[in-house]
DNA sequence: CTGTGTGCAAAGGGTTTGCAAGTAC
DNA sequence: GTACTTGCAAACCCTTTGCACACAG
């Protein structure tokens, strides 16, 4: 198991260190985007200032991406494999208004935009609030 | 002028004070999205709390909508008359990473989306990065 | 030895609130 | 007098950096 994980950072360039292991794993078994100050208080003995930084490599290195959803903290999630290099969060982000949770649906293609003539496009950012379907229930 | 500016307020129930005329003038002025920071900076002789309450205010009496634009810092814009009750940014809004300026789109609608069985869309945030026409040129 | 990673502490940058004085009705 | 505004100050929250120590090659 942590073998596997081992070999996702080798082949992203990224030195296998036990914390990025510990926060890559945490990732993995996550289905929503997380926020530092949350991954903070689920991984205890972990410093902020490391998880930080931890985070601020994957991100160079195109193993998760940053999401903006509004509540004004920087959530992340794991890039999926075909992320390539332009990964930029070139699909949709769910935000749920009850449980307060982040989903990436790679499924939902971002629509196609026309913008006014002379304006150039270079990522979108697409966030949809609402209530997901475990809160709708 | 100010006499139009005071019936805009008293149309959304907002006392018409000096602050408030104030700020409403500006952003009137602006084509540009503006947080509370650089509004602090302009409006000489204003103090960044009144000037946070003042826009809570409008905000609240569905006068200006806050704009995420993924900057960190929350910029605001005033509502078209069209806005009604839910004027939750149903246009894009577009940053322009040269100029660093926000500016709304009401013109772009945004396209459908659609979500995976269960979910309940509320709100859309949509913002497109690049460059703008200014400083496309 | 040398470069990279980690942990503690603290600085930064922006938002938000408490409180007392001021203003309008 | 009562309710609402304003201004100053400070608290807050999250992000980011400095610095010294630990560790691997």
């Amino acid at each position: 198991m942590i073998k596997g994980l081992e070999k996702r950072l080798l082949a992203k360039g990224i030195k296998p260190t036990a914390m990025r292991l510990i926060v890559l794993e945490f990732l993995s078994g996550q289905r929503s985007a997380i926020s530092l100050t949350e991954l903070e208080a689920r991984l205890d003995h972990s410093d902020r200032a490391t998880i930080f930084r931890t985070l601020k490599t994957f991100e160079e290195k195109g193993m998760i991406h940053p999401i903006d959803d509004g509540t004004g903290k920087t959530k992340y999630a794991l890039c999926q494999d075909e992320c390539g290099d332009n990964h930029h969060d070139l699909h949709i982000h769910f935000y749920c208004n009850h449980c307060e949770e982040t989903t990436c649906h790679p499924g939902i293609a971002i629509p196609e935009i026309h913008l006014p003539e002379g304006y150039v496009m270079q990522e979108v950012n697409l966030v949809v609030k609402g209530t997901c379907v475990k809160c709708a229930a």
